[in-house]
DNA sequence: TATAGGATTGACGTAAACGTAAAAGGTGCA
DNA sequence: TGCACCTTTTACGTTTACGTCAATCCTATA
């Protein structure tokens, strides 16, 4: 047994949810909450993306992981790359205006959306090829009957 | 300096075409004529896609290489991975009517461009997301001399 | 006390399609 | 003869975001 003093997070067996109002997680909870692997909290810790507390060696999420969480599975369904989202986060500064912040965003989010439409466009091209080539192969197909030898591979 | 015979492929020195109407091309042609390089090529044969014929060391592209190539390329365009396009020119028989082949390509098709139209979709929701999130920060850019701190990272 | 559930760190594996040396050999041309 | 150019094989490196053990530890509960 370990002593805590009363300020400090209780070591929170199990499943159990805190009872503190801190409402911590620990790296289980969080994993379900936000539908991620726990290799991918860890490895998002080990990239420097999050920072939870620790009792012991148990991880404890706060509140503000929680946040930061949200905005890297956000970053990441639009297609940032986590060192993208990382330097973003980065520039946070809870005292300031962070114009800085909102501004790189801001040009990420111009080059990612470029990235994005020009990948729509591939695959825009990409549906209609196929389309077409299925269309040729179903003729192919109807008409492999006739001893016609269109080629499909050399 | 080596003998050939009479009907064997000519060393063709250096980028000169061969005068021969056999057609036959180095990897370096090939690759121009392909706008692919030389590493491409030789990681195709590598991978069973492409076997040229060798004049000593020296690959020779025959018309057939250059079909095989261009459907490689064609299915690399469609999002098919090489072992799928592997797949269904390693069923090509010259003899036959390929329906087999046929049919695994019709088959394949279908599900590849399931996965186009899914990965558009994504796109779709991704593009949404961006454009949305682009608002919301020009709104804090502009609106940044008031010091209400709307939350962008915790 | 035995067992089931978490949790930890460490470290190799995976996928795809090449990129990039490195070291060497053949060829034509000036 | 020497340079420029093309070619060869071998083999490690790159990228991204985790997956998948492995060995260990801690705790609560039956």
């Amino acid at each position: 047994m370990k002593l805590v003093s009363p300020g400090e997070a209780v070591a929170n067996t199990n499943n159990v949810p805190l009872e503190t109002g801190e409402d911590l997680a620990r790296i289980g909870e969080m994993a379900k909450k936000y539908g991620v692997t726990l290799r991918t909290l860890r490895f998002y810790e080990d990239k420097g993306l999050l920072n939870p507390q620790r009792d012991g060696s148990t991880r404890l999420y706060t509140r503000r992981d929680k946040a930061r969480l949200k905005l890297i599975l956000l970053g990441r369904k639009v297609g940032f790359s986590l060192r993208d989202v990382k330097q973003m986060m980065d520039l946070y500064d809870p005292s300031g205006s962070n114009t800085k912040q909102l501004r790189l965003a801001l040009d990420k989010s111009e080059k990612q959306l470029a990235r994005l439409q020009k990948q729509r466009a591939l695959i825009d091209d990409a549906i209609n090829e196929l389309s077409g080539s299925m269309t040729a192969v179903r003729q192919m197909l109807t008409e492999r009957a006739a001893p016609s030898q269109a080629s499909v591979a050399g």
